[in-house]
Parts: structure tokens; C-alpha cells; sequence
DNA sequence: AAGATAGGCAAGCCGTGACTTGCATGTCAA
DNA sequence: TTGACATGCAAGTCACGGCTTGCCTATCTT
């Protein structure tokens, strides 16, 4: 299981996490028309399935086939409560 | 302003965020000598210190110099609603 | 003033991460 | 079955991040 913290420190993944949470259940090609035409990111298809590979790794993307086509869906539980290891001292 | 993601993706910078929330105020010596005995961390104080510059610059740190000493503190309020952006999408 | 203590600066090494290119696999339509 | 479509795999390039080493500056003590 890949580190959570390292997989939302790319820039371009908090974009496929953005993209998900507005419309979950994008296919790859989806994904990557939806990411170049909205927010402007010119990578190739490889380079967002090796990130989708990282969050999956991390445990914030499901992925679920059909057919030829492959579904990603977020799983937000790994975000809950990533910072409250330093937010809760403080109300001591 | 540094990237407060990218800040917390080390294990070795979320470590110093952990010792100066157990204790406030430490300076560049103190940090190494505690992340040595409590955590293991066999680091040379330069590296701790090029840590600790990456985390002010995310102002996730502050630091206020004594003498010729430098005391760290913690800020935490970058941390607070970082995750927010994606958690509060699946609530509506 | 001189030595010791706390920290800063700069260059260099080295591994890893992000990205691309090329080819292979699997699935659907005609 | 054949061609088009959606994705996976593997190797290679390249830049950046983490760490070290060496030296310099500033402050306190005696």
C-alpha cells in the first residue's frame, strides 16, 4: 500500500482527484479529455494512468472494469483524518 | 510560499512536524538530538536543517532566533481544511 | 581577544520520480 | 475474423529532491 502523503504531493494527481470528485466513474480517456480541456494538463494517456496507478497504490482510487473501458472511482477515507496526527495536539 | 503537500510528502519532515507538536519551540540541535534518540533519524543537521527550511517556507514552521540560537515553532493552520477540497464534494 | 557553540551557504553525488516512446494485450463492432 | 478502440507493460531519458561535505558567519563565554 503506497503512502498517501506522497501520492496527493503531485500536482497533476490533486487534478485527477478534482476531476473524480466532480464526476466520479471517468474512464482513462475520459479523464484525460476532461483534464486538457478544463485545466490545461498536456500529458499523455500513459503518463495519467501511471498516476492513477499511484492512487490506486494509495488507496484513493477504486477502479472497476468494463468491458474494455476501466472506471475509476475516489475513495476519500484515506483523507480523513490525514492531519489530525498534528491538528489534535494543539487542543490539548 | 512552498507547497504545503509537497512539505508534508517526507517522512523525515512529517517526523519534525511530530517532535515540535509533543514540544514547541526547539531549536536545530535540540531537533536532531530527538529525532536521533525517539525516532531513529540518522541524519546530519544539515539535512534537518534544509528540512525545516523547506517546512517554513511552507509556512508550516516558524522561527523566531534567540542569541545564537534559532527556536521553531509549529503552525498548523496550513493543515487545517487541507483535505477539504475533495471531502466535502461527497457530503453534498 | 580567543575558543567554543549554533547555525548558514554552496557545491556535488546519487537515487528516485515524472514523462515519453514503442510495442503488446484485450475487447467491441462490422 | 479483421480492424478499430481502450488499456497495459517495459525501457529509457531527464530533472529534481534528499543528503553529504567543506567552509564561512555570528554569538556567547572566559
Amino acid at each position: 500500500m503506497g503512502d498517501v502523503f506522497q501520492a496527493i504531493a503531485d500536482p497533476t494527481r490533486r487534478l485527477i482527484l478534482d476531476e473524480l470528485a466532480e464526476r466520479d466513474g471517468q474512464s482513462l480517456f475520459e479523464l484525460c479529455g476532461r483534464l486538457a480541456m478544463r485545466h490545461g494538463v498536456g500529458l499523455t494517456r500513459q503518463a495519467i494512468s501511471q498516476h492513477l496507478a499511484l492512487l490506486e497504490d494509495a488507496d484513493l482510487v477504486h477502479s472497476q472494469r468494463a468491458g474494455r473501458t476501466k472506471l475509476h472511482h475516489l475513495n476519500t477515507r484515506p483523507l480523513r483524518g490525514l492531519t489530525d496526527r498534528w491538528l489534535h495536539e494543539r487542543e490539548e
